[in-house]
DNA sequence: TAGTGGTCTAGACCACATG
DNA sequence: ATGTGGTCTAGACCACTAC
């Protein structure tokens, strides 16, 4: 297996960082010296740096050099799975049950003053309840979810199979049940829950917010950093 | 503002893309096609392309051509902060107390059969408990750590500063307090924390391993998707 | 087997921040 | 002022695979 020079150059120094060998704030050699050591040209070099510092290894700044970088904060990759595709996975059989559905103007958060539909509603995994999900959707950037059937499908699921969206922020924390999420999620007020609120976008356009509540025990978040990871 | 050209390129085919003009399973022009129609060489059209093909927006396939990718994965970049940085740039007073140092053999977990130092503390923010730990480092991959002043330093920002890892998972739960654990942070047993298992490797070897739990409210994760994904 | 992407070269000019 | 990275060119050969 013959790598490709560029790729070998990355992986030089990929593992020169990781190693220790070249510790953080410490300089690489030019471009110039790479070519020289590896023996290829330029934009070659050019190219394995950029993948570098694309994964955040390494930091380069214009007439100074590159430097390695500083840790610090390391960033993980998060899988979010499709509650649907997660519960059937795991042998149970699962079921979305629609309590609210009305259209509104949003008042407030990035979907303010747009036209919306307000969802609510309870997951459930072999008939327990597993989590309360509480969602707005923009009527402009999903005209089509007017006559979407959500019965059938529960609304996250529905938005993923129809609308691509190109960004997203999560925030996760942990809260205690108010008592109305408790009589919905079948658990004592209080109880400690998992609580994802995610917004999304389409471009610059505002497409949904949600905020689900996952009963303690019921759901957990993975993430993973490393090799197969950034690939 | 005059883009690079090759920046002009990958701007102009994720807007099509993103604006829907370019659907899912639609193959692109040639590069020989893209280079007559930007009047560039053939090294710029492809630098392009490999940058929105590492964004997952493109699927290149030899022979065949490029094509627009499917439906996205599910998959978010997770910010993972240091805990003292964290709540340094909040402006409050960071602090760890060390409650428990000592040697063992891991008897179980990633790290089971190797001599380790087992550590437990509290992470204080302005004198008020945030955050509770229990954490396992190999002495085998990580000796230095017998000589280390952890009480001046927390354990993760130690490692973080002195232990490049290359590979790492999370778990990340809802949980309520054990009464030990509700006394420790000084909140009602029962109460809601969020609790993050990590294990971490460098290369094969595995390094630490740690459970975390933070307060509901004085903790979040946040987690990312989007364009800007690497800020 | 022909056309596609994958990779590489040996130059070049430029903007820019640093010494 | 100088050397660094940022970008680009006009070729080239190769590997692969769908036709």
């Amino acid at each position: 297996m013959t790598l490709p020079l560029g790729e070998a150059i990355r992986r030089a120094f990929e593992q020169r960082i990781l190693s220790g060998a070249l510790k953080p704030g410490v300089r690489l050699p030019t471009e110039q010296e790479i070519m020289a050591e590896f023996g290829c040209s330029r934009m070659t070099v050019s190219k394995a740096l950029t993948a570098l510092a694309g994964a955040g290894l390494i930091e380069r700044r214009k007439r100074a050099g590159t430097f390695v970088a500083r840790p610090r904060v390391h960033s993980m990759v998060l899988e979010v799975p499709d509650l649907a595709a997660l519960v059937a996975a795991r042998g149970q059989t699962y079921r979305f049950r629609l309590d609210r559905r009305e259209r509104a103007v949003a008042s407030e958060g990035h979907l303010a003053g747009q036209p919306v539909l307000h969802l609510t509603g309870v997951h459930f995994a072999d008939g327990t309840a597993m989590a309360f999900e509480d969602r707005t959707v923009s009527l402009a950037a999903v005209p089509e979810i007017a006559a979407a059937d959500l019965a059938a499908e529960a609304p996250g699921t529905w938005l993923l199979h129809h609308v691509p969206w190109t960004e997203a922020d999560n925030r996760i924390t942990a809260v205690a049940t108010s008592s109305a999420e408790a009589r919905l999620l079948d658990v004592a007020e209080g109880a400690p829950c998992l609580c994802v609120e995610r917004r999304t976008w389409r471009g610059d356009a505002p497409v949904t917010s949600v905020r689900q509540l996952f009963v303690a025990g019921s759901y957990e978040l993975l993430a993973h950093f490393g090799p197969g990871g950034a690939a």
